[in-house]
RNA sequence: GCGCCUGUAGCUCAACAGGAUAGAGCAACGGACUUCUAAUCCGUAGGUUCGGGGUUCGAGUCCCUGCAGGCGCGCCA
């Protein structure tokens, strides 16, 4: 692409200047090569000569001067280059270059947009993960949604991507559930019990106990309590499980693995690992409890691993299961958390380097907490009291796209707001219809020309120097921006990139819509026209593919 | 009290790891459908980027400080 490929010359000249002054080429930054906002200042602009003019030590405008003396152009694509500002250097290039990214466009279809910058290496993204105690709610939504595309990002990235759910299947809370089915399966027998305030409130546990009864009738009154509570437990996990399963299904999100906490245990993973850190001599002995020296790796205290009464602290786990990841090999690990965990994320880097893994590989993303609103009014959210808004719910009152791009419009660190009467009333509103929409008018108009005997014939290539327009130039422009916009989404894990992309794609096209038209009798241009809105349609495609909405082609 | 995140137009949010004149959507107001989909387009209006210092060629962005909001600070999970 012609950013990349101006980037290389750029490079290629600063390197040599670099020798010819004497200045040692590893201090240099990488060139940052950028689109200005102002058309003025050229199809692309660099600052490389104000950033490197100290080590240079010479101004940057003469340094830029001799950046552009140097800088070499083989395939003719540069048109102008100018100094502009404080030391900006300016490129203008060649229309040849811009109708160049239509037939790539084109002819790579499907693939455009795909790179093989990760070169195959291992990926985890691990997201959403929440105990299989409730089902999901919105605030997991958020969170599905950013994992999701962060490995779509990464996919079309050339990363090899292994997408996981980690069960927290073991401990405490499990008992809970079991505990809280079992309490409501007795008052299905007329039993008075005494239902703990917090225990699991919420009427999808009076279900599975309804269904305990249906299907195994009163065996539970007739065995041991806690071997009831324990089944059931099991039995209730597994049924949230499902459905939280379905739920991310049909939110458009399939995992490659359910990783289970009992599993871990199973295998004596905690008890090992925990023996790994004391061997490293990481782990001590204080009023009967095992603590991990976590303070020596940057946390800000030592976190104990196992209780005093023996029991195995839920960081002891996590640790295995860090452990565990980096165990099978996966190049980088990433965790999706809700950002109420922000505490942790000290304590698991300590664990990692202590236990001798590169800390740089994990990288954990915080997602704000989505803060409820009904009309204006905040709800409180609490899987215990059964309060809550399911992500099912805001699914079927808004619908799976326009609910991942509310989610996907923002920062994973700022706060979301998210109002469900709202989201309901103007979900046609929605960002979302916007570019589904520019979608179906371009598939529309391909029905239409084809109704007419006109067959949009793209091996026969068309004179695409006929689209001199400025908004034909402009959509040009943005189109070749669509590779490193998907690169910078997985490499900065920011998936609003590309819905605010899209925005500004779809926003040319439909005002070059309204004022132009592509089907028409002047055959050549129309044929010229015909290469641009499909580049425009492969483009919304495959962005749409990677957000996980539907491309429709008919609204 | 300490730590993390946030503070940008009336509202919801961007601003491409410091760049040139801070941008979109919604809401408001005024216009455009016998023509490839009006879920669209064109126009108007809207700002001391929370306050105060600092760093430099240049700050919404980095540092210090104050204020406001959210979250977290257990031998809970």
């Amino acid at each position: 692409m012609i950013d990349e490929y101006l980037v290389r010359c750029l490079n290629q000249s600063l390197k040599e200047l670099a020798a010819e002054k004497g200045v040692d080429p590893a201090q240099l930054r990488d060139v940052a090569l950028e689109v200005p906002k102002i058309e003025t200042h050229g199809d692309f602009a660099t600052n490389a000569a104000m950033v490197s003019a100290r080590f240079f030590k010479e101004p940057p405008r003469k340094l830029a001067e001799q950046i552009i003396s140097r800088m070499p152009d083989p395939e003719k694509l540069v048109d102008g280059i100018e100094i502009a500002g404080p030391g900006f250097i300016n490129f203008f290039v060649k229309d040849k270059a811009w109708q160049n990214v239509l037939k790539t466009i084109v002819n790579m279809a499907e693939d455009y947009g795909r790179s093989n910058r990760g070169e195959g290496k291992r990926v985890q993204v691990e997201f959403v993960s929440a105990n299989p105690t409730g089902p999901l709610h919105v605030g997991h939504g958020r969170g599905a949604a950013v994992g999701d595309v962060i490995a779509r990002a990464l996919e079309a990235t050339g990363y090899d991507v292994s997408r996981e759910y980690y069960i927290n299947d073991a401990g405490r809370q499990m008992e809970i559930l079991g505990h809280s089915i079992f309490l409501r399966y007795l008052q299905l027998f007329g039993r008075e019990v005494d239902f703990p305030e917090d225990y699991y409130q919420g009427k999808y546990i009076e279900d599975i106990a309804r269904e305990l009864k249906d299907t195994k009738g009163d065996y539970y009154l007739g065995v041991e309590e806690s071997q009831a509570i324990n089944e059931m437990s099991m039995f209730g996990a597994g049924k949230i499980l499902d459905e939280i399963r379905q739920d991310l299904e049909d939110f458009g999100i399939k995992y490659d693995c359910w990783f289970s906490e009992r599993s871990l245990f199973e295998k004596s993973s905690v008890e090992k690992t925990i023996t790994e850190l004391q061997e490293r001599g990481y782990v001590y002995e204080n009023e009967g409890a095992r603590w991990f020296r976590s303070s020596e790796f940057g946390d800000e205290k030592d976190r104990v691993v196992v209780r005093s009464n023996g029991a195995l602290t839920y960081f002891a786990s996590d640790l295995a299961y860090h452990k565990d990841k980096f165990e099978r090999g996966f190049n980088m690990v990433i965790d999706v958390w809700g950002a109420d965990h922000h505490g942790y994320v000290p304590r698991i880097k300590a664990g990692i380097k202590a236990l001798g893994y590169d800390e740089k590989k994990l990288q954990i993303i915080l997602v704000q907490l989505v803060n409820l609103l009904r009309a204006g009014q905040p709800v409180a959210m609490s899987t215990r009291k059964g309060e809550f808004v399911t992500l099912r719910e805001v699914m079927d009152e808004v619908g799976k796209d326009a609910a991942r791009y509310i989610f996907l419009t923002r920062r994973s660190d700022s706060h979301l707001d998210f109002d469900l009467e709202l989201a309901k009333e103007r979900s046609s509103d929605n960002p979302v219809y916007y570019v589904q929409y520019a979608h179906a008018r371009i598939c529309s108009m391909f029905r239409v020309a084809e109704k007419n005997g006109i067959e949009p014939d793209f091996s026969a290539g068309a004179d695409l120097n006929l689209l001199e327009l400025p908004q034909e130039k402009k959509i040009m422009k943005i189109l070749a921006q669509f590779p490193s916009v998907v690169a910078d989404c997985a490499m900065f894990l920011e998936p609003h990139r590309l819905p605010y992309y899209l925005d500004d794609l779809v926003s040319v096209f439909h005002s070059y819509y309204n004022k132009n038209r592509v089907i028409s009798d002047n055959e050549p241009l129309m044929r010229a026209r015909f290469y641009l809105v499909r580049s425009i349609q492969v483009v919304l495609k495959n962005a749409l593919d990677i957000l996980g909405v539907d491309a429709p082609e008919k609204m």
